[in-house]
DNA sequence: GTGGATGCTACCCCT
DNA sequence: TAGCATCCAC
């Protein structure tokens, strides 16, 4: 194999390896995705292995069709026909449809996303009259979540206190709910498909079987559920060959353990572990600052990140005064290098750790009448408009979905409100059917057995809309996704009803709310004539799935904006990392809890090491939060960057609070100090309280990296590890 | 019973 | 900043 040739001695070691468990560490830019390309490759061309053999996860669509793309190249168009290739979730879902007669869900069930999500939470709250202060929809559906991704059903949820009760009340009752819509989640694609490999070995069997490889990207950022059905799956055979890296593992709050990568070689003792350090991305100048910053994580082994690259420039720092003119540098600074032609607009990328800092940026980009990509299926996908319309045709093929119906049963408005939504519920209830069936039924009149069942004038609009929904579903087959669409908003006159509330212009763009949600619509059908040859499942089920990577056009030259977690995996001429003020990286989310600090401390290493050529570290003296403005922190995470690796000063030239200015970059040099002796304040059984939790009670509490870490079960939110620095615990 | 207006509050990252 | 809960007029 020609291909070979051009890898350096441990990708071809990793490629070229024999059968049985492989786990390949590879640093960042160290080319991963071109070993699991190749390897895949080389077991279809060299081992003999039929595709259709191959399981390959990838961690979004976006790398799934770049594998594609490129084993294709190498050995031709049909080579990997029927290769089962894609995320974990897609992967699962068609695993699940085909298997669906052993689930409590029929096989054309639909995806619920976040939003439903939280909404049936919130709804459950809400009727088991809890205290929705103490009991947050967000805070219950993440433990349910966690729980999910760590293989925990509903009856099987541990009680340690009262908390966990309603919990697990609420969780019974939310599984329940979702069943009834014939419905999942993301968590239960991942639950209900390792469940299934595990407790049916006839089923596992079948695929443990079928899949004689199993190839897994990403691999840190697997949870418990992911590495349980990769086991599974690899069962027969042990041929599972996997490529991570513990030092940008991010996605700890979705149930991700790098720890995997420890339990893989106690698993698979056999393992044969290859290294990839050799770095073909990055200038070494970079390299260095990474290192720096991921040196002091705490248990990691250590790797060296080399290149041939030569050391390019230093890093460049930029302090603004305020957070608009943090943004506009950044757009000024691009436009400059775009002029002197060392980077095409396309080569740079702005990366930040929340949504919310894009809008400036947006904002000095139109100002600067520039164009910009904006990663982030989320917020496209989040819209009002477009959800709507997506819940309509969530409702056509799969009228059991309450969450869509609920949704949609008022848009535009016809005159169901809260009251008649909660008869349509309970004659559905008392009938022992949905909603969903109810209304479609109503829609022959008075012959319906329901339709007494309803007191006054609702029953006509429930039987009105039910006629609506019933002819969209009758037409539906007949129709492409794009033609459906096009019924079901001429049907609506949605055009209208998105233009009727748009009067008022908004200040910042010319363009007024109606047409900006219009544009939404027409974005997304787009998409929708996309799947015309394909069927609206398939179409529901990816529109659920996309990430936000997904959404990122290659083919337009112009400069990338997108989050530190959306940036994982990409690459780019010139970074900017911008709003590296404490509090935003690290998050102040984090501050309490060391492994969320950690998190922070590699989410900023994935951001550096995406950068092949030009590094940019931004922050603002001064940020508007919520209509105030407040002076900053620099990040904790630049004293870490040595002095002499960065050029570029303050604007305004003003001194740092609390610490002299030559001290912030002066602080690499800082050698470490002895460690202190220090004492435990806390002992287990003290009672304490916590800013935002409350009142708690010590589990445990040793000294560790010159910190206090207590263990601490609070009465509103369970057992949390705390860095007693960081925390302000009182002794009560 | 519905829908518009008003006031509150939370806003991290995402499949 | 915008979604939402809550209140009040039809």
């Amino acid at each position: 194999m020609d291909f070979l040739d051009k890898l350096n001695p441990q990708q071809r070691k990793a490629v070229t390896a024999g059968t049985g468990p492989i786990l390949v560490l590879a640093g960042p830019g160290s080319g991963k995705t071109r070993v699991l390309t190749q390897r895949v490759a080389y077991l279809i061309a060299n081992e003999g292995v039929r595709p259709y053999r191959i399981l390959a996860v990838t961690f979004t669509n976006k790398a799934a069709r770049e594998m594609q793309t490129r084993v294709e190249k190498l050995l031709g168009a049909d080579a990997t026909e029927g290769m089962m290739l894609g995320t974990f979730h897609s992967i699962c879902a068609r695993l699940l449809r085909r298997e669906s007669e052993h689930l409590p869900l029929e096989s054309n069930f639909v995806i619920f996303d976040a939003d439903d999500q939280e909404r049936i939470v919130k709804g459950i709250i809400k009727e088991f009259n809890l205290n929705d202060k103490l009991y947050r929809a967000a805070s219950v559906h993440a433990a349910i979540s966690n729980a999910k991704n760590e293989l925990i059903g509903a009856d099987d949820y541990p009680i340690t206190n009262y908390r966990d009760e309603v919990v697990k009340r609420v969780y019974t009752e939310y599984q329940k709910r979702l069943v009834a819509s014939n419905a999942v989640d993301f968590d239960d694609l991942l639950m209900y498909t390792a469940r299934l490999l595990e407790d049916n070995p006839a089923v596992r069997e079948k695929y443990a079987r079928r899949f004689e490889q199993v190839l897994v990207d990403e691999f840190q950022d697997t949870n418990l559920a992911q590495y349980t059905l990769l086991k599974h799956l690899a069962s027969a055979h042990h041929n599972i060959f996997v490529v991570g890296d513990p030092d940008q593992s991010v996605y700890r709050w979705r149930g991700a353990d790098w720890r995997n990568v420890q339990r893989f070689e106690q698993d698979y003792p056999d393992a044969q572990v290859i290294l990839l350090e050799q770095n073909y991305r990055s200038r070494q100048t970079i390299l260095d600052a990474a290192m720096s910053v991921i040196d002091r994580a705490a248990h990691r082994r250590r790797k060296k990140l080399f290149t041939e690259r030569g050391a390019g420039e230093k890093i460049y720092f930029y302090e603004a005064p305020d957070d608009y003119s943090e943004a506009s540098f950044v757009v000024d600074s691009i436009a400059q290098l775009v002029a002197s032609r060392e980077f095409e607009p396309g080569d740079c990328a702005v990366m930040y750790r929340t949504n919310a800092q894009s809008r400036l940026l947006e904002e000095a980009f139109l100002q600067a009448r520039l164009p910009y990509k904006l990663v982030g299926a989320q917020r496209f996908y989040g819209r009002r408009e477009v959800k709507d319309i997506i819940s309509f045709l969530r409702l056509i093929h799969n009228p059991a979905d309450e969450a869509s119906l609920d949704r949609v049963i008022n848009v535009p408005p016809r005159g169901i409100g809260d009251k008649t939504l909660l008869t349509l519920h309970n004659v559905a209830r008392q009938n022992n059917t949905s909603p969903g069936a109810v209304l479609l039924d109503l829609a022959r009149g008075s012959d319906s057995p329901f339709w007494n069942q309803f007191t006054g004038r609702s029953v006509i609009t429930l039987a009105d809309f039910g006629a609506s929904l019933s002819s969209w579903e009758m037409a539906a087959p007949a129709l492409t996704v794009s033609q459906l669409f096009d019924r079901i908003l001429a049907d609506l006159n949605y055009k209208a009803y998105i233009d009727d509330e748009s009067d008022t212009l908004r200040t910042r763009t010319s363009t007024s709310e109606g047409e900006d949600r219009w544009l939404n619509v027409q974005e997304l059908r787009r998409v929708a004539v996309e799947y015309d040859t394909r069927t609206l499942e398939e179409f529901l089920e990816n529109v659920a799935l996309v990430s936000d990577q997904d959404t990122l056009k290659e083919n337009i030259n112009a400069p990338t904006l997108l989050t530190l977690h959306a940036a994982k995996g990409l690459e780019f001429g010139a970074v900017f990392i911008v709003g590296l003020d404490d509090g935003i990286v690290p998050h102040n989310r984090s501050f309490d809890e060391p492994e969320g600090m950690e998190e922070e401390r590699r989410l900023f290493y994935v951001g550096i090491t995406r950068a092949k050529d030009r590094l940019y570290l931004v922050r603002a003296i001064q940020r508007g939060g919520r209509g105030f403005s407040e002076e900053t922190f620099p990040s904790r995470f630049l004293d870490d960057i040595s002095a002499d690796l960065l050029v570029g000063k303050s604007r305004s030239g003003r001194g740092l609070k609390g610490r002299a200015p030559e001290s912030l970059w002066a602080a690499s040099s800082r050698t470490p100090q002895a460690a202190p002796v220090m004492e435990s304040k806390f002992r287990a059984g003290t009672r304490v309280k916590h800013n935002s939790w409350g009142d708690g009670i010590v589990l445990d509490s040793r000294i560790q990296d010159e910190d206090e870490i207590v263990d601490v079960v609070f009465e509103s939110v369970g057992i949390k590890r705390l860095s007693a620095s960081l925390a302000n615990l009182k002794v009560i």
